[in-house]
DNA sequence: CAGAAAACCGGCGGTATTGCCTGTTTTATG
DNA sequence: CATAAAACAGGCAATACCGCCGGTTTTCTG
């Protein structure tokens, strides 16, 4: 899907790109809210409910996402709540779909800014530093927090595990699309992307124990590594 | 156990540094029990119920690790887990020692035997491919499970955070220690360190969604990368 | 404006987990 | 052998969480 041209400059790659891979990621019935006030108020407790739940996870962890305390946290009945997601298992689905979705439109807007603030530097260099930002939010928190939970909850996994699939066939394909003077070295790419993923989720965990000054180290040589991926198959 | 002797030098060092490393995170009150008949039983029902909570955050996780269930699968009553921990955080506190100490233990046996049967190889790779194979074991899951709980509950974290921080310095202290060669690089050899663990612990995470084929890949980069580290300054 | 539908409200019973408590058996000691 | 102490056994109340339910308010529709 999505064939479009990129003719010259990242930034007009990046607005498509952008809609492309939200477009892929959006949970379902998300796109463009209708004019229904119904539907409206609706999304928008569904939403309060959802941001509530990623503040559990971020604050209490995977065992901390009660229903009560995330109504609580939304300011919202516990009744409203069971009328939008009727299990406590409805609404980690839905929280998955949307931790996912944030991740991947939070990137986005960083990258595209950074692109757009340093146009000549390295685009590989740009995305390895935004992807290492993009770590320390509180939505990878989340996922973190989900993944990890979903290694030993098979329910959750059930819904986890098809979703960071997808996200990661996204990702994937959206780099080759988007990076098309390295089309034909698109292993090395990938290789490098999943380099990175691994380097800074491992930090983010022993991020207490390390300090800053480790973590700072690690991440550079690991950005050396990096580049020098793409310097010996260039 | 197993004081065999190696005539080698590093594996002389071996030795010694085994019985350190292990000395500095043994558990207090561990070390060479005693005749008494009940404080052998003592010791042999309590390390019966931390191998049943190990076993119980390896399949279910830190919310999975209940008192029942552990005293269930440790086949105890209730009340002599109450004897034993009084509380359950008495019992999650015991956990985190045994568990790092059993990391620890671990690591040694797999990284000398391999030494030993590989006394040409460079150490640093088979230090590294030592340290892959511990995080594939169900200690560094019973490990990755506390971490992760350690960062949104506070009172796991005031006995975890340090455990993960002694054996920290144990780990660099006993690695500048044992490679005496590069005793004037012990930063290089530090920084290499860190990256290796940040590196296969989040490719533990992502090894669902990577597969064995993409964390192959990873792993022998970031072998080569580590590789650089050391002939950069040497 | 009337009826339907959707969104919202709060309480109830069942289950699971924890901490404490009173006994009982086994081992150590004088 | 007697007594103390340690290890072991299981029951009970309190708490928290979940799923479900009938009832209420707000919005849509004809």
């Amino acid at each position: 899907m999505a064939t479009k041209r990129h003719d010259r400059t990242m930034t007009m790659t990046g607005t498509t790109m952008q809609k492309r891979m939200l477009a892929a990621m959006r949970p379902q019935g998300m796109g463009a809210e209708p004019a229904r006030w119904q539907q409206r108020k609706s999304a928008q407790t569904r939403l309060k409910m959802l941001e509530a739940a990623v503040d559990c996870l971020v604050e209490s962890g995977y065992q901390g996402l009660t229903t009560a305390s995330v109504a609580e946290r939304a300011a919202v009945s516990r009744g409203a709540m069971h009328h939008h997601f009727a299990t406590r298992i409805d609404l980690v689905a839905a929280v998955v779909e949307h931790v996912f979705f944030q991740r991947m439109r939070l990137f986005l807007e960083d990258y595209l800014a950074s692109m757009a603030q340093n146009r000549d530097a390295l685009l590989i260099d740009l995305a390895t530093e935004a992807h290492w930002r993009s770590v320390l939010t509180r939505e990878y928190a989340a996922y973190l927090e989900l993944a990890v939970a979903a290694r030993t909850d098979a329910e959750l996994n059930t819904t986890f595990e098809p979703a960071a699939r997808r996200y990661d066939e996204v990702w994937t394909a959206e780099m080759i699309e988007s990076f098309p003077q390295w089309r034909d070295q698109w292993e090395a790419m990938k290789l490098g992307s999943d380099f990175a993923i691994a380097v800074h989720s491992g930090l983010l965990l022993h991020r207490p124990v390390f300090g800053p000054q480790r973590v700072k180290q690690v991440i550079q040589v690991s950005m050396e590594a990096i580049r020098g991926l793409y310097r010996t198959e260039d």
